[in-house]
DNA sequence: TGAAATGTTGGGGCG
DNA sequence: ACGCCCCAACATTTC
């Protein structure tokens, strides 16, 4: 009788069937699975899912969805309080035992405890599993049983602790289905998509959502991986997997993607380990996030919690909307917009014209990629803004400013990419592409271009905003030396 | 996973 | 041939 009570999986932020932990583990108990997936829109606070990550979930799910039918399983959604839902459907259900993926968002760290708890008194056990991280957030420590706060140690224990991962679990060839399924809420009642307007074009035209999608995307990059240390860091190139939003929802397994790049080149080969150890940022991440719980809010540094900061809602909705003057900041803004993702280099650029050039607080520009990234994670959102404004573990060092015109003529060589975005400059001839107010009135009449008009003139002058920005240091600085 | 300022060196033009 | 200067190229230091 017992036998008909279904094994539980939760769904989070590993929406996939190849070597998802929860979802093998039950398939392992031999009853009945049943998959869940709750959208609770309360818990997170000011992190709620941003407008992309919105969009990407409902695909994600629908993805999710339609792969589980293929094995005669439902996908059942709900909406509420996480701990509250989950323990409706449990019992609606049945259920014998949940098992759902390890919390890592504070939120959710909140939220299971509690779950488990309440479950435990229905007679429902719970099975915690690491369904999204490589590394044992909790345990991995220095020599000495402090946490880590430099990248490069983290790496070299991270990679020491991987030689021995074990290797990815395919999907269970075989579910059973519940006898009794619990009413499901149709995915368009989740209210994940834009209305009025619809302004996911753009994302359309880029994404896949999805575990093919997610699939697809790796087939295109591993025969790329042997170049990726040359071509990374040039935007307008094929150079970097594209996988951050698989990653993040999950619908590919960051073990899978481990094995397959360390054994699709030489384990030990430059270019492997390039982009292995960029996988292990995503990873430092996640364990300063689980180690510091407030580092989406306060900096990591209590120091900079006294930092002069500018707060100025107009320039912070110019640089948000690509109108600062700046093509190489501009074009990157717009990317952002239209396709949800940006390359990382220019996250550092843009990031650090934010912080820097403009002294906004980082958490604005932090929450301004909440909201327009398809990627959009709490842990390397945060952790990177962090990064870049100095505050952070391992951070760049306050004075290390890049220059938005120095870094264009360096990564976009051809101006490949600031053409594509921002097409109101792309007749201009290439030495003045990236800096228009040098061109002389003729070469912008002739390319169409109306400096004050057509394109805004910049708002900041890059020098006078970088001598700001270290006056503003050195103003810290000195504070930190009176206290 | 910076950039700018400052220092050093060496080739070549020129008297 | 020689010293002088200029300055690009590279290295080092500083922010």
């Amino acid at each position: 009788m017992t036998d008909h009570r279904p094994a539980l999986v939760l769904f989070t932020a590993d929406l996939r069937l190849d070597d998802q932990p929860a979802l093998l583990a039950a398939a392992r108990e031999g009853a009945p699975v049943l998959p869940v997936f709750v959208l609770d829109e309360t818990s997170p606070g000011r992190w709620r899912l941003g407008g992309a990550a919105r969009w990407w979930l409902h695909h994600s799910l629908a993805a999710l969805g339609t792969a589980l039918t293929a094995l005669g399983l439902p996908l059942v959604l709900r909406r509420g309080p996480l701990p509250e839902t989950v323990l409706e459907l449990a019992r609606e259900s049945g259920a014998r035992t949940l098992h759902v993926g390890r919390a890592v968002e504070p939120w959710l760290r909140e939220a299971l405890p509690r779950l488990v708890r309440t479950a435990l008194r229905h007679d429902i056990a719970v099975h915690v599993h690491e369904t999204r991280f490589l590394i044992d957030h909790a345990a991995l420590r220095t020599g000495d049983g402090s946490v880590y706060s430099v990248f490069t140690p983290f790496a070299r224990a991270a990679f020491a602790a991987l030689a021995t991962l074990p290797p990815p679990r395919p999907a269970p060839p075989f579910l059973r289905p519940p006898p009794l399924v619990p009413a499901s809420l149709p995915l368009d009642a989740l209210d994940l998509l834009p209305r009025t307007p619809d302004w996911a074009g753009g994302l359309r035209a880029c994404w896949r959502p999805g575990e093919e999608g997610a699939k697809a995307r790796l087939t295109a990059f591993l025969p790329i991986l042997p170049h990726y240390h040359r071509l990374r860091d040039f935007p307008a190139e094929e150079g970097t997997s594209r996988l951050s939003p698989h990653l993040h929802w999950g619908e590919i397994s960051i073990r899978r993607l481990w094995h397959e790049v360390s054994t699709a080149t030489a384990a030990a080969s430059p270019e492997a380990h390039k982009f292995l150890s960029e996988l292990l940022w995503r990873e430092f991440a996640a364990y300063l996030l689980w180690h510091h719980p407030t580092l989406p809010e306060e900096p990591w540094r209590g120091l900079f919690a006294r930092f002069p900061w500018h707060r100025d809602p107009a320039l912070l909705r110019a640089w948000a909307r690509g109108r600062t003057g700046i093509p190489l900041i501009d074009a990157s803004m717009r990317a952002l917009w239209q396709d949800g993702w940006l390359h990382n280099r220019l996250r550092m650029i843009t990031a650090s014209f934010l912080v820097k050039h403009l002294l906004i607080p980082w958490q604005e520009g932090e929450a301004w990629f909440w909201d327009t990234l398809v990627d959009a994670d709490l842990a390397s959102n945060a952790a990177s803004w962090q990064w870049v404004a100095g505050s952070g573990a391992d951070a760049a060092p306050y004075f290390r400013i890049f220059n938005p015109l120095l870094q264009a003529r360096k990564f976009d060589p051809e101006g490949r990419f600031v053409r594509r975005y921002l097409p109101e400059l792309a007749k201009l001839p290439l030495p003045y592409l990236h800096a228009p107010w040098e061109a002389p009135p003729l070469v912008l009449a002739e390319a169409g271009v109306r400096l004050g008009a057509s394109y805004p003139h910049p708002v900041v002058d890059l020098a006078a905003g970088r001598a700001r920005a270290l006056a503003a240091y050195a103003a810290l600085r000195r504070e930190e030396e009176d206290a």
